[in-house]
DNA sequence: TGAGTATATTACTATGTACTCATATAAAAC
DNA sequence: GTTTTATATGAGTACATAGTAATATACTCA
């Protein structure tokens, strides 16, 4: 794995570090949320919610897709849950 | 997923979020090393392999055993490096 | 056009943490 | 016991980032 790779690879684990964009992770498995509606799901407030779901599509986790005057976000592919899962089942041990 | 949880979850991922300690997972790959050897196989100095080393263990990601003066670390479970691999796996969409 | 709504951004503060140097602890060898 | 070697830790600095309030941007609708 060359330094590049794993600079990515970092950076990606990083923006996954962090209980408020898990939660955001969590409030979209059931599909596509605006703004908004995240709002009520995680509990986060609309300045902090719009930081993290940038560090998250930026990260390529999660997808944004703009629809008038909502953005809608998803995730951005099935692995990032199999991620956090392969995560959960660690914590048993 | 509980609030507690997901704060473990998080502590976890933030500790790979982190391209040193990948560093010195990636070289726990071929098995056991000493800090001196991981001193080397890293280009980390040694106080801050040290405190990396202890993030590592306190998260349960890799295990410390104790012989004589020396101090030999290994990865504590095979689902350590299957993140990794996933990880990287999504790096290429 | 003007008011209202949804989201992003700016500026700021507070906190966390990576890194380093120096020193402490612990074990080995003499 | 003293010295040497291996690892850990205390203290300090620099930098990153989470959170927030206020404001900006972008869109919709009357």
């Amino acid at each position: 794995m060359t330094e590049v790779t794993l600079g990515l690879v970092a950076e990606r684990f990083k923006a996954l570090g962090e209980p408020a964009r898990l939660r955001i992770l969590q409030a979209l498995c059931d599909g596509e949320r605006c703004v908004g509606e995240l709002e009520e799901g995680t509990g986060l407030n609309q300045a902090n919610l719009s930081r993290h779901l940038q560090v998250l599509t930026a990260t390529g986790l999660v997808k944004r897709r703009k629809e008038g005057q909502f953005v809608h976000y998803s995730h951005a592919d099935s692995q990032v849950m199999r991620l956090c899962e392969v995560m959960c089942g660690r914590l048993k041990n």
